[in-house]
DNA sequence: CTCTTTCTCGACTGTCACACTCGGGAAATA
DNA sequence: TATTTCCCGAGTGTGACAGTCGAGAAAGAG
């Protein structure tokens, strides 16, 4: 439960390099204009998304992001995957890695947090970039 | 993703309570003990589950904490809503309330979201404390 | 070559929730 | 009356999150 501000920009930020696909690069500006996210952060998260490799850079004038994969072969999924990767732990939902867990793994609630997980993955995995570009009709997408 | 630790030893806190199911009360400090919680806190923690319902206490001698539903009647997720009942929002997993997002609930990400949180909650629904108590055969349940 | 544009990199900072702790008090029973 | 056990509010340390900032480097325009 619960994703990082952080996150959530990355995802809005690959949306919008999505909706340019093929036009060409696409300013940091712009994109923290047109998402609503603070800049100087973004170029951050732009900056460790470019380690995934969805997405690539271009400096100097004409400059900016694109996004090298296919809207439709990238899942939220790969994404959350790359952006969750050393995250506090995935073993149990739980803060603390699996290693200092007091049940050593063979907590009762364990499999619960793995069919969570699972869960949750199922839908990420199941929703492409396309698929929300596609449900990005009639004023959706952009803040007011 | 990500359950706090305190919802956890809340959750763990339970799971011993219905272990003792009808043989009177039990003691904060034994739950403590036994689950590897740090005793102070769960007296704050069961504390808050009291307002639940769920659980009673009796003070004094002989006194302690009643699990006051059946374990088959009660379920993860009644405990986990409680929980988060709350939490900063539960809207769309967001670390702000839906009222000061920019996009005012019309986010292209927002069914995502709520997918997301009805495939947790649907795990979470369907496991009852007595599921728990069943598959806890063979030294689970408590830490090493 | 120089100027502008745009990304790049590391370091830095404020804030807040989380994860506790603590001291004393109030029931209930022995 | 003494003991047990829960009850309550207040207080604290830490770390992740959410940014900010200054300076620099590549890429092209003129």
């Amino acid at each position: 439960m619960l994703v990082t501000k952080k996150n959530q920009y990355a995802l809005r930020a690959v949306f919008e390099l999505a909706k340019h696909q093929g036009k060409g690069p696409i300013k940091i500006s712009h994109i923290a204009e047109v998402q609503a996210i603070p800049e100087r952060f973004l170029e951050v998260i732009l900056g460790q998304l470019k380690k995934s490799g969805f997405v690539q850079s271009k400096r100097g004038y004409q400059g900016g992001y694109l996004l090298v994969v296919p809207a439709s072969e990238l899942s939220v999924g790969d994404l959350m995957r790359f952006l969750q990767r050393n995250a506090p732990t995935e073993a149990c939902m739980a803060p603390v890695p699996e290693s200092s867990c007091p049940f050593r793994g063979d907590c009762v609630f364990f499999p619960m947090w793995r069919r969570v997980r699972e869960a949750i993955y199922d839908v990420y995995d199941q929703t492409s970039i396309q698929d929300l570009l596609d449900d990005d009709r009639g004023g959706k997408g952009y803040p007011l």
